[in-house]
DNA sequence: AAATTTCACTGAACCGTATCAGCGCCCTCT
DNA sequence: AGAGGGCGCTGATACGGTTCAGTGAAATTT
């Protein structure tokens, strides 16, 4: 019992395989009798269009292509990807449009894999994450001409269509916050320094801290796990003169970094106020809850999906800004306290 | 410039198309000069095979399906399913075979999705997750005749192909442990009732606890997420007699008990221990790092996926079992503390 | 009424690969 | 020397769709 193929429904209605192919896709060429009677046939005889005979004549795959770029052990971690994929999903599923999805552990391996997708036909596009400072992924896509939303800022994107959100404003709102608050020394607990958004915000994070009076202020890069979040926290509130405010660039550094606090006896937010980005689940679940960053992920892997699709059907291009992030205070902020060491135990 | 074909390799090397294919893929047929100067020739435009042309011959999609059915929000929360994905990837990254990703709201959606894959050729095979007791999946996917690999007890999986952990014997490990502590008043905060492997949690909980002296004993069924498991332990930590340890099904609803315990002023673990399950990065960031079922998933999926794969290739049928899960001790657990209500400042 | 256009459909070509039957050719065996 | 067999290759066909040029008949225009 093979799958049926439209010439099975050509033969059972008595017309030809063009007739079929019109009637099935919505194109003119058929009456509206004929086409209904193809319709039931090929839903009784529970038709599918083969996507590889479809995509060799010219079509769609129907597929695009996202590529993840860290080691194995970290992606768990984050629940940044898995929500940006089911926002991706969303979309796609929508045009029936599947998401071939790689996990590689370089970029010239991740580079590899988008030659052979394109080469192979297998994806009409993709979109690329964790942009960095001279990608080099950006110019051989480009020269592929290959379809490809990039998610950042536009200036390292190239020629291709960014979707983006404004990290230095952002930073901006932080850092006045915890100024406002009185916090005169403000740490910065980064991610890989080679990420484009990286960069941006450390200089936003150097510039307003300028700005506003925040005299002491400096920022360590880690990978972003959880143990080096930890690790950097405990070297900065072990330094002579400790922060009082410290802000993560993910969640679970600043849930390790409210770990070390406590195990250091420092209270939080009194003696210590701690901000983290990319709010999830996690942020909500520690006590106290995490004054944190906020984003709309899904919402931002929608909206790139969404780009993605339109620049596919119809080439559209052009970046633009996409769902932004905002300062969402919750427990772990409070105004700077006097200068004290001594453990505090509510 | 369009992409070289093979027609274009014979063009160049003066030999039928037949022939190049037959030295493309290591048939016999050409002699060893003719074939490395076609592949030569094939390296040198940048040939690539054009996957729908070859599997519309009948080969293979190069591709498996992979379908997630959970609710968006809940996806991210967990690490399981992006560590599950990378260690799938990593398997079939060396068999050059891509992996289809689908997020659905339903199960009704997730069988579409298989009837859409398989009758349009796009994927070999797929793994199913999250294995429900009478799971609706399996007889679709049975029907359909397409190679699956299920994650999960094998009475649930008909005479589809099971990779699975023994749940039971783990659960008897917690327990008996627990037990030896001097735990009589043991809590379980659970998944989703409907999962298979829920229910042999459920069960092999009753029997042990039973068999090892812990007197009292109950279970509270939760959607895995942070807000409801901080919501049980609440209403458990509250009870006239409340236990003195608590079992958690995933990770992220134990470190939320952990944060209610704290807030309630148990200290953990002298008041209260704690178990969490599926051991991720952040049971070891929290204070105290949680004791924890762990289990190196990203193994189990490279183990599914590779039993998938030789299903495919081989139709070596026939469940085994994967990676096995232990239990962990760090700091979340210690011997039944006297039975006190007023909190314990360190 | 003749000419033209529109409609509904047919038949064939085409996409890029795999595969099979067949065909010389050379080598070996008797 | 003639039969038999393997090697190396060719040419054709299949896979399941899409698409385009063409065709006869009906509808519309002139």
């Amino acid at each position: 019992m093979k799958r049926p193929t439209i010439a099975d429904i050509a033969r059972r209605a008595g017309v030809s395989k063009g007739a079929v192919s019109y009637a099935l896709n919505g194109q003119p060429g058929v009456s509206e009798a004929t086409r209904a009677r193809i319709m039931a046939i090929a839903q009784e005889i529970g038709w599918r269009p083969n996507l590889a005979a479809r995509s060799l004549s010219g079509a769609r795959a129907d597929a695009i292509g996202l590529v993840l770029c860290r080691p194995a052990r970290f992606l768990g971690v984050e629940p940044f990807f898995m929500e940006l994929i089911s926002g991706i999903e969303g979309e796609l599923a929508a045009s029936s449009c599947a998401l071939m999805l790689q996990v590689v552990p370089d970029h010239e391996t991740e580079i590899a894999v988008y030659r052979r997708w394109w080469g192979e036909g297998r994806v009409d596009g993709a979109i690329l994450v964790d942009l960095h400072a001279d990608d080099p992924r950006v110019p051989v896509v480009e020269r592929l001409g290959m379809p490809a939303v990039v998610t950042g800022h536009p200036s390292g994107a190239g020629s291709l269509t960014a979707v983006w959100s404004d990290e230095a404003a952002v930073m901006r709102e932080v850092i006045e916050y915890l100024a406002a608050l009185g916090h005169r020394r403000v740490a910065r607990v980064a991610g890989l320094p080679g990420l484009l958004h990286t960069r941006i915000r450390d200089e936003a994070f150097a510039e307003v801290c300028a700005e506003s009076g925040v005299s002491e202020h400096q920022v360590v890069h880690t990978d972003y796990t959880g143990e080096q979040g930890a690790r950097a926290t405990r070297r900065l509130l072990s330094s002579r003169s400790r922060p009082t405010a410290i802000v993560y660039d993910n969640d679970i550094m600043a849930v390790a970094g409210l770990s070390v606090a406590q195990e250091m006896r420092l209270d939080v937010p009194s003696e210590l106020s701690i901000v983290g980005w990319d709010d999830s689940a996690l942020s909500q679940v520690v006590r106290p809850a995490l004054t944190a960053v906020t984003r709309d992920i899904p919402a931002c892997g929608a909206h790139a999906a969404q780009t993605l699709l339109r620049l596919i059907a119809s080439g559209e291009r052009g970046s633009h800004e996409g769902p932004s992030a905002r300062l969402l205070p919750r427990g772990s902020t409070a105004p700077a306290g006097r200068d004290r060491t001594v453990s505090h135990v509510p």
